[in-house]
RNA sequence: CUCCGUCUGAAGUUAAAA
């Protein structure tokens, strides 16, 4: 058991599901840590709700879940924002006592502040007796995804008071912050103080400071930042060309994706509402329509609705009203 | 008693309109 519970959890983590899946169903021996095993390899792929699926087959089985099993659910329960079997968890977890430990507190405070229930969070925060830096990042990258730049810039300030040390991810959190409330002031402090650390060089803290000087109305500035970066991957072109889109900086859009390119990263489907939305504004309809084929034909991207309302923006923008119509009219999707 | 061990916690980019 011990090797195929190592090999699960390294599938699992490497993203092949199904190979994690063939040996946990091929044992005979199953114990809690093959579960968790299995588990644990939905923490860094995309939002499903495969964790629940499994937490709640293990519970049928007859199997206790220990701590490891509490955090591992609650991850996904934080991805999905599902707060409801987020409740549930949290009462198995008060039932079997498992509430002080640490490791526990900070992923049930995640889940609560990524569904918006302040209320939850405060009162496990005020509960727990050691609080270090990933209890206050939780809070804070909760309160900035949730659009509550204020609360979380207070949750950091009382954080600095208490003597805990920011690091990379409560930066790139705080920033988040300061884009949400074009806090120009706030980023820049957090610009030196990122300096100071040495976090600057870090990929996240250095995009989330492009993002929120571009946020807070200094595009060139984020572009002069983003030139001196070493390192830029698709989330970091997709701020820029986002960034310029947004300032009516379009040609700037367009040539940068095709830079990106070139660089030889893959646009996701980010980098699409970018370059649409550049298209749409110059009346680019043509380049447009170029642009949105090609995100199936070349990249392998199925648009979402985001995609085609960019696309009967770009129509209507362009006064092609009839076209409008017809393209509505032939659509796969379920209009919103 | 201490350390180790197959499973545990946080971060950046998102169209239009109003």
């Amino acid at each position: 058991a011990l090797l195929s519970n190592a090999l699960i959890s390294m599938y699992t983590k490497l993203g092949s599901i199904s190979e994690g899946y063939r040996i946990f169903n091929r044992m005979t021996n199953r114990d809690v840590i093959t579960w968790n095993s299995l588990l644990s390899g939905f923490h860094d792929n995309k939002p499903s709700d495969e964790g629940n699926k499994i937490f709640k087959r293990m519970l049928i089985d007859g199997f206790k879940p220990n701590m490891y099993t509490y955090i591992s659910t609650l991850r996904s329960c934080s991805s999905l924002s599902n707060v409801e079997l987020g409740r549930q968890v949290h009462a198995h977890i008060i039932k079997d006592k498992l509430d002080i430990d640490g490791y526990v507190g900070t992923a049930l405070i995640d889940m609560y502040a990524k569904c918006g229930c302040m209320e939850e969070v405060q009162a496990i925060f005020n509960k727990l007796s050691k609080k270090d830096v990933f209890t206050w990042t939780v809070i804070i990258s909760g309160l900035s995804q949730t659009n509550q730049g204020e609360k979380a810039a207070q949750f950091f300030n009382e954080m600095r008071k208490e003597g805990v040390i920011p690091n990379k991810f409560t930066i790139a959190s705080c920033l988040r912050a300061c884009s949400g409330m074009t806090s120009l002031e706030n980023g820049r402090q957090l610009h030196s103080l990122a300096i100071k650390a040495g976090l600057f060089t870090d990929i996240f803290v250095s995009s989330a400071l492009v993002d929120m000087y571009g946020k807070c109305g200094y595009i060139d500035d984020a572009e002069t930042l983003f030139k001196e970066m070493k390192l830029h991957d698709t989330v970091t072109w997709n701020t820029m060309i986002c960034g310029y889109s947004q300032h009516g900086e379009d040609e700037k859009a367009l040539e940068a994706f095709s830079e990106m390119i070139n660089s030889g990263l893959l646009p996701d489907e980010i980098t699409f509402l970018g370059i649409l939305s550049a298209c749409s504004h110059m009346r680019l309809v043509e380049e447009g329509k170029k642009y949105f084929y090609s995100m199936s034909e070349s990249y392998g991207i199925a648009p979402s609705i985001e995609h085609y309302a960019c696309l009967v923006d770009m129509l209507g923008r362009a006064g092609k009203f009839d076209e409008v119509e017809r393209f509505i009219e032939k659509l796969e999707l379920t209009p919103n």
